[in-house]
DNA sequence: AATTATATTTAGGCATCCCTAAATAAATTT
DNA sequence: AAATTTATTTAGGGATGCCTAAATATAATT
């Protein structure tokens, strides 16, 4: 059996894995769980023991296989249940973190598989983040700033990098939802701003606000 | 901050209290703990310094106040999610528990009473126990089983009192659910079936079954 | 009332997961 | 390359929550 420490040092050593390389540091994880080195390197010995890492003293620590396999397994479901927060509760995107960390250690393979049919196979959570595949399959998506395109560009968008009340409310009003699909139909090269094709609204939109819009681009 | 561990103490005793009497023997909580009576005592003098008990040596343990607030907050939880497990994301009656005893333990005050609001405010889990409500009422139903009331009765199914599979699918092909209304037509002295009848039909059923079904008797 | 049986508590230990301080290895400067 | 700085591991200890065995209190029997 698995405990609930352990699932969040593999979750962390994965999150540093999507970050950056595939080795990773006691320090790293020391910090990203917000605890002491010396207490990661005694867990990582546990861990290894489980066969859920590779490890060679002073030299690093990398998810093996199964480690790989049950950190996406969690990493599905705090994908899953912040898609049902927002999507279902009502929570808004800022909320939804510390809740979902909860939820996430909560194991029932048959919950899961419920709760991604009930939220209808989402692809991706509610920032824009991709949730692994009943497989363990994660689309690396590569996400730009919507400031970065260029004209006639077609993206949908993945999330945003602010939690700003006021500009998630400004986002409501223009409709700009995670998934909607855009096109950039023009670009004022005077301030940067674009002209937006949301839907069958046209509507035109700041620097300040495409620099806080990640899309992914498609075709 | 209370532990998960004595969550499951409190929760423990509240469901005695709620069986039975008041105070609770050491060994009556060991036994619904399967743990060892030694532990018990031992968990128990933690919960009576954080006044969470009240409690005096070799007499037995009760809920102060705050405890039976947060016992009932535990359970209202418990019974919320068996309501979603099964409304929702099509569970059936016999594979909620031991989700719901993982998932009562997530911490959000908002996240239980956004649940409530999205179950719609159910009154009773799907088993037909009643769900304390946000300040800890909880509605002491009396609930008799079908096979006990008179000719005539007027009563909503509650629950049932085993999980057999044959049992379940039997009355999914009845069309007997929680909340459904009846009314005992006829009882056949002989063997003390029943005419029951539901909605637009009418149904006869044996003893075997009318002894598992729990209704509130209404009107 | 004295004995026996049962319930409860105390004592001593174990596993998990955290900590700080000290020791050691690796990386960086000089 | 030697010295210094930084990263990592080991050592020793604390809190939680469990265990078994022994001691003690309460209840039941005779």
């Amino acid at each position: 059996m698995i405990t609930l420490s352990e699932e969040n040092y593999l979750k962390a050593i994965l999150s540093i894995n999507l970050e950056t390389k595939n080795i990773v540091s006691t320090n790293e994880i020391a910090g990203v769980l917000d605890t002491s080195p010396a207490s990661v390197s005694e867990m990582i010995k546990k861990l290894e023991e489980k066969n859920l890492v590779d490890y060679e003293k002073y030299k690093g620590v990398s998810l093996s296989k199964s480690g790989e396999k049950l950190a996406l397994e969690i990493l599905r479901k705090h994908r899953l249940w912040e898609t049902f927060l927002v999507n279902k509760l009502e929570f808004s995107w800022s909320e939804v973190h510390d809740v979902a960390e909860q939820l996430e250690h909560v194991k029932s393979k048959k919950l899961t598989n419920k709760l991604d049919h009930f939220l209808n196979y989402p692809k991706f959570d509610p920032h824009g983040e991709p949730i692994p595949s009943k497989n363990g399959i994660i689309s690396p998506t590569k996400r730009v700033l919507l400031s970065e395109v260029p004209i006639k560009t077609n993206g949908i968008i993945m999330g945003v990098s602010t939690d700003e009340s006021e500009f998630l409310d400004y986002l409501t009003q223009l409709n700009f939802k995670i998934g909607s699909k855009i096109k950039i139909l023009d670009i004022i090269l005077f301030d940067k701003s674009m002209k937006i094709q949301i839907g069958d609204k046209i509507e035109q939109i700041s620097e300040e606000v495409t620099n806080n819009i990640h899309i992914k681009i498609i075709e």
